[in-house]
DNA sequence: ATTAGGG
DNA sequence: CCCTAAT
């Protein structure tokens, strides 16, 4: 019944069966995580149909299960009748959390134990659905209601018509209970006596701190004997007077309130489902007190639920937030963190990387499924280092040649299509697409090529700021007052061709087309820049090179010229579609000028 | 929104 | 690269 999911996708997060996912079940102690067992994962309708998740709601529970961590976590609450997984701020122990028994979670807290997983689990009917992990105790509402607050995109509750519930009767309730001496089956009736359900469990050790909990309302199991008078619990242990001042327990155990306990969400929950009311409930845990925010429904929520979130507590919430930002798909790590996952729940994000290769993480807050997304600055984000590529560039002033070589075959080969190819993907794979962009970026650095031929002052001006690929936004004052931003990035060589094979592919001034179809990948290049480069290598192709020797030596090394198969090509490009600039036509060097001019001038048809 | 051209 | 003007 109880069963704890693991959604596994695969490295990329995608299921490879869309609306399957991996649920290992498992009973009270932990079994075997290891044997998962594929359910389908499905939604209860409010009409109590079952219908398959959608790849989005799998998703969505796999978004959950990675972005905390965890891949574990019960997929329990489903709907109304079925209780809270999380209330109170006992949560970061008390959730889903799967944990296995050996589950280890060294860090974790007292509160995090294997049997109240259990029981949780156990309270947990028999349906289960993509209902995320989250959910809140509903303040209003007195006794043991709660409210469920499913993650779903669409933000709709889930609801099930599986649970049934009954009142626990505390009326078998009476006497000195001693919960060491009951026998497991004095264990399960004392269990529905308290919780108003049966229990399977066998495991005396949960039954027992299962009641003690139940019995006293809060996480405290130290006590294992009971007096119970009148559906009260005049206690016996560390208990007493103090507890019920906290909880609500010895209330009116009449109306079931005692069932709450350390469990609030039991069976009786009226199934009201608001979303809203976990961003009222995760407020109040930021900020760390909800005596002043919350109104009439505080009251009625027992103190103890709202219990003030320590220093530690949000220390190690930001933490694990900043490492989650940080972050990487991280490969799945089991049963850690545990203790702050709960509060996890509570947000899931989502990495977008952006063409430029920087990382934009937002932050999805769970606001009932509401799907907001707050974008939000990684805080450990950093960028590499900048490569020092000038050296690598050193060497390439005699690679003239092999340059060359390079280029004539890449022109030869479609580069176009495989860029496109990359890039589709690059798209489809979000998660990746920084490494690989990186990759090529690195890749291309090796061709540093420089913007133009004459060597403008104002590319020389610009290309000091090694920050020229990297991410930074930086901002050139301009020398005329101006104070914009400016990335300079330099013109790979791969782009070049790119850009002369698009021209040649689609004319030039078809720079949108251009832009679209060759240069998806390169974000940063807009439709107007690659006329701009296309403009500058018009006007390269026609100069001179008189003495190369010459400039180029003079030139810093980092200015390496372009390829001379590029320029002409562009050359042939040019005159092909009456581009020709007037005056350097005529200004072209013999050898390189006339050869290819001739030769190519009537074959350019066929490109 | 896209192009072309000047700065 | 940025900006503007003209489409």
């Amino acid at each position: 019944m109880e069963t704890e999911v693991e959604v596994e996708g695969n490295d990329e997060g995608k299921f490879e069966e869309p609306g399957f996912g991996k649920i290992y079940s498992s009973l009270s102690s932990a079994k075997q995580l290891t044997d998962p067992v594929v359910y389908k994962l499905v939604r209860v309708e409010g009409d109590g149909r079952l219908v398959p998740a959608t790849d989005d709601e799998v998703m969505e529970v796999k978004d959950l299960l990675v972005d905390e961590k965890s891949e574990v976590c019960t997929v329990a609450d489903v709907g109304q009748p079925i209780g809270c997984i999380s209330n109170d701020r006992s949560s970061p122990g008390m959730l889903p959390q799967l944990e296995s028994s050996e589950g280890l979670s060294p860090s974790e807290n007292t509160e995090v134990d294997p049997d109240k997983l259990n029981a949780r689990l156990e309270e947990t009917g028999p349906s289960f659905a993509p209902s995320l992990i989250q959910s809140h105790m509903h303040q209003s509402g007195g006794v043991g209601e709660c409210s469920n607050a499913p993650v779903l995109t669409e933000g709709r509750a889930l609801t099930s018509t599986t649970v049934t519930t009954s009142k626990p009767d505390f009326s078998k309730l009476n006497g000195e209970i001693c919960l060491d001496n009951l026998s497991i089956k004095e264990l399960h009736e004392t269990f529905k006596a308290t919780f108003g359900r049966e229990t399977t469990v066998k495991d005396k050790q949960w039954l027992k701190r299962r009641i003690a909990m139940g019995l006293t309302n809060s996480c405290d199991v130290s006590a294992t004997t009971f007096i119970i008078k009148d559906n009260k619990l005049v206690n016996k242990g560390k208990e007493d007077g103090s507890d019920n001042g906290d909880g609500a327990l010895a209330n009116d155990p009449a109306t079931g309130t005692t069932m709450s306990g350390g469990q609030q969400g039991l069976p009786i929950s009226h199934g009201s489902q608001l979303e809203d009311q976990v961003v009222s409930d995760k407020r109040n845990r930021n900020i760390g007190d909800n005596s002043g925010s919350e109104d009439h429904h505080t009251e009625q929520r027992a103190a103890k639920r709202v219990r003030k979130p320590t220093k530690r507590y949000i220390e190690e919430l930001s933490e694990v937030e900043s490492k989650e930002a940080s972050g990487k798909l991280r490969p799945i790590v089991k049963n850690s963190l545990l203790g702050q996952m709960s509060s996890n729940f509570h947000t899931r994000s989502a990495r977008n990387v952006s063409l430029e290769g920087r990382t934009v993480v937002t932050r999805l807050d769970s606001l009932g499924g509401s799907g907001i997304q707050i974008p939000c600055v990684s805080r450990v984000r950093r960028s590499r280092p900048r490569k020092n590529f000038m050296a690598l560039l050193k060497f390439n002033p005699s690679s003239m040649g092999v340059t060359a070589e390079l280029v004539k075959k890449a022109l030869g080969a479609h580069s176009f299509l495989p860029d496109n190819y990359e890039n589709e993907r690059a798209q489809s794979a979000p998660v990746q697409v920084q490494h690989r962009f990186l990759g090529v970026a690195d890749e291309d650095r090796q061709f540093l090529s420089t913007g133009a031929v004459g060597g403008h002052h104002k590319v020389l001006k610009q290309v000091d700021s090694s920050g020229d690929s990297d991410d930074n936004v930086v901002t050139v004052p301009t020398s005329k007052g101006g104070i914009r931003r400016k990335h300079h990035r330099a013109w790979t060589l791969s782009e070049v061709m790119k850009l002369v094979e698009g021209v040649s592919r689609y004319g030039a001034g078809r720079w949108s087309e251009i832009k679209r179809l060759a240069f998806a990948s390169y974000s940063y290049r807009t439709s107007v820049d690659l006329k701009d480069k296309w403009r500058n290598l018009l006007k390269a192709s026609f100069a001179q090179i008189p003495s190369d020797k010459g400039i180029n030596s003079r030139k810093n090394a980092a200015t390496m010229p372009i390829p001379e198969p590029i320029l002409l090509r562009v050359r042939e490009l040019a005159e092909t579609q009456s581009q020709v600039p007037p005056n350097l036509s005529s200004s072209k060097v013999p050898g390189t000028g006339s050869s290819g001019n001739s030769v190519h001038e009537k074959q350019s048809g066929y490109l």
